[in-house]
DNA sequence: TAAACGGTGTTATATTATAACTCCTAGTTA
DNA sequence: TAACTAGGAGTTATAATATAACACCGTTTA
């Protein structure tokens, strides 16, 4: 799951491609909204509603109540800005929203950090699977769990199965793969 | 989303590979858990754990509380004689449980079936998905939404959209696609 | 018989998400 | 400019999903 080399960068295209949407389709990008965006952007790791509230809350000083994040979270998702990962509870930026796409996740269950694969060889599996029963997809999420590379190694070089990445910060629990 | 032609089999099917499981691995099926199942696979829409909550409260007369209900649920995850449907909260019988394998689901939004398919070939292309990131899947969920042959050709009869499958008893709403 | 164990009962609570209504504000119209 | 409007955000309450922690009980094991 090759970490990202500057993160800054992924934050600002992913804020100035959000921008572009909008004016485009003619969809108010608001404050609240942008801030929901940047702070999901902060890592590549998914994050849960209340975590985001958290860091609003946080952020801000005012009380914040769940509508408040939820309404954030659904324009995003309409827009095709963020994805949800179901088998997290959990919202993640997507790095191409210009264009609708289904969304398929690696996930690392050690350092939790999420990549989104566009695969058209396997979306081409999974219309010819909806084809062979005659099902007209609407839409479909892949979610797959594991270690990624980096954990792998770090395993190896004998720092145990304990060790986490930094961008770990609030470590609870390990993303259990049962 | 072809419906079985004797639902009878698919359940007593269930239970005999159930009883058998769990005889050749030491597993105790008890009285419990051998009901969740049973309820679980009285249709091949996926229900949620309060479903089986109330479903469980209406058969027995006494008093049932959500550990019950998830500790069965738990268990019967575990061996692999069922699949949690991420995207819905809910859970579906495994028809093929004597072999651990990835779980990927056809999921019909008007009549809310739920097909299990088990394509090899979709396997080994998510495999490779991972093996060019070196990543370690430990597992994985593929839910496709959309329209069952049946409810598609249902809708062309001119029975209109609102017509949803007699199977559907407490028709609540449908599943939403966005 | 005592001890250990797994399964279930029971109570309480955590976590995730939405409904319903109010108020505010930016943009629009008169 | 003032009034109007529509969408966004605030507020309160609650729904829906899931788990923690501890008690009890029956079976198996020592």
């Amino acid at each position: 799951m090759s970490s990202c080399q500057n993160h800054k960068h992924c934050i600002n295209d992913a804020l100035e491609s959000a921008h572009k949407i909008c004016i485009d389709r003619k969809l108010r990008l608001t404050a609240l909204r942008e801030q929901v965006l940047r702070l999901i952007w902060q890592s590549h790791q998914p994050l849960g509603a209340y975590d985001l509230l958290d860091m609003l809350a946080n952020a801000s000083s005012r009380r914040v109540t769940p509508p408040t994040v939820y309404r954030a979270l659904e324009f995003l998702l309409d827009v095709g800005l963020i994805h949800r990962i179901n088998s997290l509870n959990a919202y993640i930026g997507c790095p191409s929203p210009s264009t609708e796409h289904p969304s398929y996740f690696l996930i690392c269950t050690q350092c939790k950090m999420a990549s989104e694969c566009n695969s058209s060889d396997l979306s081409l599996h999974i219309e010819s699977l909806g084809k062979e029963q005659g099902f007209m997809i609407q839409k479909q999420w892949l979610e797959v769990l594991g270690l990624c590379q980096e954990c792998q190694e770090d395993n190896q070089k004998g720092n145990g199965e304990g060790n986490q990445k930094e961008n770990n910060e609030n470590s609870s629990s390990e993303i259990n793969p049962s």
